[in-house]
DNA sequence: CGAGCTGTTGAACTTTGTCAAGGCCCGTGG
DNA sequence: CCACGGGCCTTGACAAAGTTCAACAGCTCG
């Protein structure tokens, strides 16, 4: 593990786009980063759920193993969001870093539990963020119960730009691979949506990774032939 | 609407199979219940985001009505378990009682709030109860993460084993068309593959809704083998 | 008793996973 | 500097699986 740990005052963090620097503050009280490089684990599925973490750059995917060998995305952290919650003393899922110079702050669990005994507003701010984790898988449901693959990389696609982009450009941050294993489908039907999405003028591609939303509308409409519900 | 609430002490009140009554005792300083009838609105989605809610008796399932009018489920609870959690000033998404005489409790949200900034207590709490909403959701989305259909469905009937009862049997709580909308596929494959799962002896099926887990283990697995087989 | 809802099954069609091959990019080592 | 190797990405062909449309059976309830 070259994990580099390091203690320093995280009141002068820097923050990405999606900043949330109000949040956590009071844990700045035993701050630890630590910086990753590319794929190194931050914490172990079915490991002691030990600390919380919130990602101060680079991105963050939480994974699940199936015992099938299938690799399961349940969750896509960005700069101020927090992972590591869980209601077990195990964490159900592992963290790693997409990218290298990944950091993320590091705040031991016990300790914040018992901050937030006497600190109300820590208190607040701990349920705030669970509600936005909460928020962001229903989001997450919402894209991978679709029903094309189209459609599902579709809305990847904006919740991306949404997230990280204040316009209509993204740079994805992630790699068809893990695209495929967020959604739930192959990487194969990733590529060729995506060239599907590109030929029908939704999306214009530069390079592999840098996208521009073209068509916001048609995107979110699901496009691409009727689809009915089955809603009673 | 043909709501009935009533105030009441929630101390007093039944428990399902999965009981957590130890939880959110502290709200009882302001109990209200509701009592609903099948298909009933708790709360709608995009409206203001006022109360929280516990499930006393009977199912409610969280819903999402995309612009194309496909539903999707999102989330499913059961006695104990507690919705209405959302980062923002709105529900994000519909609550309606599954079947009659659901029960649930009403907690004023900002009541919670103001309860929970001198009550350490109740403030634990809720936040244990946010990230019990946390790993359900994780569960989900493993469940409609899956490839196959009776994959889904099978860990589906798992999921609803293990929060439903002690053993091997379970009465299914929602319709196929609820399951089709859970799992992201249409209904007539939820049916399918029940009854390719009942042949393949993995489950029993005595009526429509009452199920048995005869093969845990090739359900967990994922089954992936070919439709036509000789192993029957 | 008929209307309506739920569930099942069949058949045609569409989409996706899988296997296979090849292109592109970039870092490394000769 | 260039060749090489190994990820990453794309594309094609085919088989498997899912959706859709359609029909029908069972059941409840007015």
């Amino acid at each position: 593990m070259h994990t580099e740990a390091s203690r320093v005052h995280l009141l002068h963090e820097q923050q990405g786009p999606g900043s949330r620097d109000h949040k956590l503050r009071k844990l700045d009280t035993q701050p630890t980063t630590q910086r990753c490089r590319r794929d190194q684990e931050i914490c172990g599925q079915e490991q002691p759920a030990t600390h919380l973490y919130k990602v101060l750059s680079g991105i963050v995917r939480l994974c699940i193993i199936r015992v099938d060998g299938r690799r399961q995305i349940v969750d896509l952290l960005m700069p101020g969001d927090v992972f590591g919650f869980t209601s077990s003393s195990e964490y159900d899922s592992s963290a790693e870093a997409v990218e290298s110079d990944t950091v993320v702050a590091v705040y031991s669990r016990r300790s914040i539990e018992a901050l937030a005994e006497t600190d109300d507003h820590l208190a607040r701010t701990l349920h705030q963020i669970s509600c936005e984790t909460i928020s962001r898988l229903h989001a997450q449901l919402l894209i991978v119960g679709r029903i094309t693959a189209r459609e599902k990389v579709g809305s990847f696609l904006l919740e991306m730009v949404d997230r990280l982009s204040a316009g209509t450009n993204v740079i994805l941050p992630i790699s068809r691979y893990d695209i495929a294993d967020y959604l739930g489908i192959s990487v194969e039907t990733v590529s060729r949506s995506l060239t599907e999405l590109k030929h029908r003028g939704l999306i214009e591609l530069s390079g592999t990774r840098r996208v521009k939303i073209v068509d916001r509308h048609a995107l979110e409409d699901g496009f691409g032939g009727p689809r009915f519900s089955n809603a009673a």
